[in-house]
DNA sequence: CTTGACTCTGTACTCGGCTACAGGGTTTAT
DNA sequence: ATAAACCCTGTAGCCGAGTACAGAGTCAAG
């Protein structure tokens, strides 16, 4: 399970010249996940050996570093293979690209403020449980009673169809 | 699609009785979501008209309501339903409630600092590609060389089976 | 020459939170 | 009496980012 010790080869060949399982190691990424990668396009196919191994050059894992600090960053992985699309296809992607980390971070600031937003009514939240929830016959002052007066109560009641809220976490 | 206007009944029996697509207008909720958090143990099973539709008390707005702010909050729907089901089986969940409010605070803080690092990491980046973007012979400054020197290129080379960056987002 | 670690392909499954549909029955207005 | 608008159940699909597995081939050490 957990760093399965030193193995065999981590470079029996030509160093530099690496198969799957190492670049997994290297990377931490996981096997599935590079081939899933590779799939998707945000790997290039690796040249093969006769037998049809995979064999990567150690670029890989500058790609892999990128893919990675771009998720972290936020994109997507669909955005993530436009970029390296595009950047690969001579279309300079700069503007593109700086236009969608533009855009990112703008997202990013946008989730912050709601994030404080909420911290702020959960914290409130707790207190007002500190106050009112011990009061005797009723079990913990949410649920039983109009669930806190939050706002909200008036914000909802647009938007009949779902779609606002959906994964976007938070 | 949008708010399809008013129409035949939005309080045709008693008031104070309503059935589930008024529930839905008047939560702005969809009816398969009420459906949904019906089978998932999120709303009671209301009592039924003799022709098996669903008759709601209005109390299911306040239960909603409860619902949809907790999600705001960051509550997951399993969270949620362990918060009604503990409530409702006179277990005080006060202090789990508040056990998870204060997990859910520290988690926030946590997001929030995360965040505010990527984005400066995001700004970062940005600047370094308006610095260093534009020198001929290279696309972008990006993909190409080692990517920008951010940190994690140490980070990673741990971990070797995936499971920790996952789809936590950030 | 066998064992065990590794690799291959392909398909299916996971999670959370719904949404969409098919194929009915019911209620209400005209 | 009929059509529109509603409701029912049940099942299937979607998104994103992988994970898991089956069934087969390959490679290196002992």
């Amino acid at each position: 399970m957990a760093i399965r010790s030193a193995r065999t080869g981590d470079g029996p060949e030509r160093p530099g010249v690496l198969k799957i399982g190492e670049v997994s190691r290297l990377s931490g990424i996981g096997v599935e996940a590079l081939r899933f990668y590779e799939r998707n396009g945000l790997l290039d196919r690796p040249s093969r050996t006769g037998s049809g191994y995979r064999v990567y050059g150690p670029e890989v894992l500058d790609r892999l570093a990128f893919i990675k600090q771009a998720q972290v960053l936020g994109f997507s992985l669909d955005e993530i293979k436009k970029i390296i699309g595009d950047a690969r296809a001579g279309r300079s992607p700069c503007d593109e690209v700086r236009e969608i980390v533009r855009r990112r971070l703008e997202e990013l600031d946008e989730r912050v403020r709601e994030m404080l937003s909420y911290r702020k009514d959960l914290a409130a939240t707790l207190e007002e449980w500190d106050e009112r929830g011990r009061a005797p016959g009723h079990i913990c002052g949410l649920i039983e009673g109009a669930e806190i007066d939050h706002p909200m109560k008036q914000a909802r009641r647009a938007q009949p169809k779902g779609k606002r809220l959906k994964n976007r976490e938070a």
